[in-house]
DNA sequence: CATGAATGAGGATTCATTCAT
DNA sequence: GATGAATGAATCCTCATTCAT
C-alpha cells in the first residue's frame, strides 16, 4: 500500500514500536494470568497484544523470558506504592499496619486477583527462578515490613511483647493472599460468602486485638 | 534367571496385580508434586512405580484421570483423621482448636508438602476441576469445622463474642497452608529461619490470644 | 472351585475347546465385518466370543491371520452350494443363470452385508493378500461360471452370439454385489429405495433380455 | 546457499503459502489412495508433498479433515465436467448415455483408480460420514441421472417400457465402477484380460441393447 | 487351557522457535 | 520491523503381542 508520495500509509497500525513491549507484557500477563503459564500459546498472546506470533521474537528471547519480564513489570509497578505506604511515618503502629494491609490488597480486581493466582504455584513448577524471585520480593519483603511495625509497637509498648512478630506477620499475610486468590472458588463453593474488603478489615482487627495489652 | 546367590533376579516383569494400583497412584502423586503435573511424563511415573507406560493405561484411562484418583486416595488418607481429631469432644474450645491445626498440619514430610504444593495452584490452571473438589472437601471444609469450634467457644463465654468466626479461622488455617508450603523457599530465601512447629504453635497460640476475654 | 472328587466344576463354562476356534472365527468375522478390521481391537473379539484376549493367541497367531482364516471359513461355506447350483444341470442356460445369481445373492441377511462389506475393499489396503485371494475364489470365480453359461446359451442358439459375455458376466454380477453392499446407504441416502430381491430379479430380467435373439 | 553451478540448493525450507494446500491436498489424496488411510502415516504425506509434518497441521486441523477436503478437491473437479457431458442436449438418450458413462469412466489412470478404491471402501469404517458424503454425490448422483436419461428415452418411444430404469441405472454404473477398481487385481489374477476401454464400450453397448425396443 | 497384567513400538497432535519474505 | 509459513522435538495414547500365573 504505497501513496503517490512513496510513503507507507496504514494509518489504523501507525503504532509506535516503542509501546509494543509494554504492550506485549502486558497482554502477556494478562494471558498467562487467565488461562496459565503453559495452557497459554504464544499466539495467544500475540493475538492479545493485536500483533502475530514472529513480533514477540523481536522483544524477548523465549516465552520463558517474557514471561519473567512481565511479571518483573507488574511487580515494580505493584510495590512501587507499598514502600511508600510503609514510609509515611505518621500514626501509631496499629493504624500504620491498617494501611499496609489496606495497601497490599485493596483494589483487588479480578485480573489482579488472577496475576496473584498465576504467580502463587502457577509458576511454581515451570519456571521455579521467577517462582522465587516473586517470593523474595513480594511476600518475604512484604512481611519483614509488617513484622517490622509489629516491632515497633511492641517497643513502643503498644503491642504485647510475647508475640513473635514473624509469626504473626507471616500467618497474616499469606492468610490474606489465600483467602483473596480463593475468593471466586469460595463462593462458587457455596459456603457463608465474605465480602473480600469486610475480610481484610476483620483479619486486621483481630490481628490488632491479639497484639494488644491486655 | 538364577543368579549365584540362587536368588531370583530380572523377571522381564513381574505380575503384581493387587498392589499395582497402589503403586502407581503413590508414584503419580509424588512425581506430579516433584515435578508439576505438566511437566510429568507418564514415562516418569511408570519408571517411578518400576513399571512401563503401557501398564499406567491397564488401570487408569488418562493422565488426568490418574491424577484425580491420585489426589482422591491422598485426600481420604490424609482427611479421615480430621474428623476424629474434631469428633474427640473432650476439652475445652482451646484446647479442640489447637488439636485440631496440630492434625492438619503436623507431621509435614517434603513429599506431604509437595503434594500440597501441587494441589494449591499447580492444578489449577491444569484440571480446575480436581482443583476445586479438593478446594471444596480439603481447605473449605477445614476452615468450616474450625469456625464452628469458634462459635462453640463464643457461645460458652470462653472466647470474645465480637471476633468474626468466620474471617478468623480462615485466615489462619489459610495462612498456616501457605507458610507451609513455602517453608522452603522461605528457608532459602534467607529470611529468619522459622521452624514448622514453632510456626504452628506459635500461630495457633497468638490466635487463640485473639479471641481470649479482655 | 474343587468339588469334593477333586475335578474342578465350572459348569457354566463347561465349552469344549474344539469348539473354541470356530467360535473365534464367527466371532472374529462378524465383529470385524461390523466395525471394520482395523478398528477392531482383538479384545473386542474376544469378548464377543466370550473368552479374553489371550485366549485368541492360543490358537491364532496374528490378528491378521485371524482375518485370513475366518474368511477363509466363511467363504468355502459361502461357496459350496453355488458349485452345487451350477452342476444342477437342469434347464435352459436362462433358468441356470437365474438359478445361479439368485443362489449367490439371495437371502442376505444385514451380516453377511457386512461380511461382504469388509471384503470388497475395508480389507484391500489392509491385508492385500487376502483381499486378492477372495477376489480370485469369489468374485472371479463366480463370474467365470456366469460367463460359461452365457456361451453355453450363444452355442445353443439361445442367446445372441454379438455379446461378450465376459463383459455381460462381470458387469452383472459386480453391479449386483455393489448395489447389495450399498443398499443400506442408498435406502439412508433418500433415493428411490429399491427392494433387494426386485432389485435382484430385475437385473436378471434386463440381463436376460439383453442377450436374447431379436 | 548457492552451489558451484549457480543454481540455488538446500534452502532450508521454501515459503510457497499459495501452492502449499493444493499440494498437501494433492499428496494426500495420492497416498492414501496408494497406501490406505489408516497405513499413512501423516509423516509420510508431508514428505510425498516436500514438507514435514508441522507444516500440515498448519493448513488442515486433523488427519480426517485433510482427508475429507482432499476428497472434496477431487470430487469437485471430477464432477465438474459430469454435468456438462449431461447438459449437452444433442442426441438420442442413446448418444447421450454413451457420453455420459464414457465420461464419467473415461481416462481412468492408476491414480484416479487408486482413489475409487479408497472412496469405494478403504473409507467406510474409518471416516462413514465421508464415505456417505461420496456415496451421495457421486454414484447415487450418477445414476439418478443415468436413470433420467432412460425414463426420457422410453417416453420418446426409443427404448422399451417394460424396464426399470432405477434398476439397469445402478446395475451398469456400480458394475462398471467395480470393475475399473478391479482392474488391475482382474488381471494379475489371470482371467481374461480385458481392456478397459472395451469393457466401457461393450457393457453400454449391451446396456443398449438391452433397452431397445424389440 | 485360560487369563489378563505387562510390554513397547507406533502415530497423531501441539507448539515454541526459526527465518524467508 | 512485522509477518506467518515451516520446522521438529516432545508426549499422550493405542493396541497387538507376550508370558507369568
Amino acid at each position: 500500500m504505497i501513496t503517490d508520495d512513496g510513503r507507507a500509509r496504514e494509518a489504523k497500525w501507525e503504532r509506535r514500536p516503542d509501546e509494543r513491549p509494554r504492550e506485549l507484557l502486558d497482554a502477556a500477563l494478562c494471558v498467562f494470568a487467565e488461562r496459565g503459564y503453559r495452557n497459554t500459546r504464544l499466539e495467544e498472546v500475540a493475538e492479545a497484544a493485536g500483533v502475530t506470533k514472529g513480533t514477540i521474537y523481536h522483544y524477548f528471547a523465549t516465552k520463558e523470558d517474557l514471561l519473567r519480564r512481565a511479571i518483573e513489570e507488574h511487580h515494580a509497578e505493584a510495590f512501587g506504592q507499598l514502600d511508600e505506604a510503609v514510609a509515611a511515618d505518621a500514626g501509631s503502629a496499629s493504624v500504620r499496619i491498617q494501611r499496609l494491609v489496606r495497601r497490599s490488597f485493596g483494589a483487588m480486581g479480578s485480573a489482579r486477583r488472577n496475576v496473584l493466582r498465576l504467580l502463587l504455584q502457577g509458576i511454581a513448577h515451570e519456571v521455579p527462578s521467577v517462582h522465587r524471585q516473586w517470593l523474595a520480593n513480594g511476600p518475604f519483603r512484604a512481611w519483614t515490613l509488617l513484622a517490622a511495625l509489629v516491632r515497633e509497637g511492641q517497643q513502643a509498648g503498644e503491642f504485647r511483647a510475647d508475640v513473635d512478630a514473624d509469626v504473626a506477620a507471616r500467618t497474616l499475610l499469606s492468610g490474606l493472599l489465600l483467602q483473596i486468590v480463593w475468593q471466586p472458588d469460595s463462593v462458587a463453593g457455596g459456603g457463608t460468602p465474605v465480602d473480600e474488603q469486610r475480610l481484610i478489615d476483620e483479619a486486621v482487627d483481630f490481628f490488632l486485638h491479639g497484639l494488644r495489652q491486655l
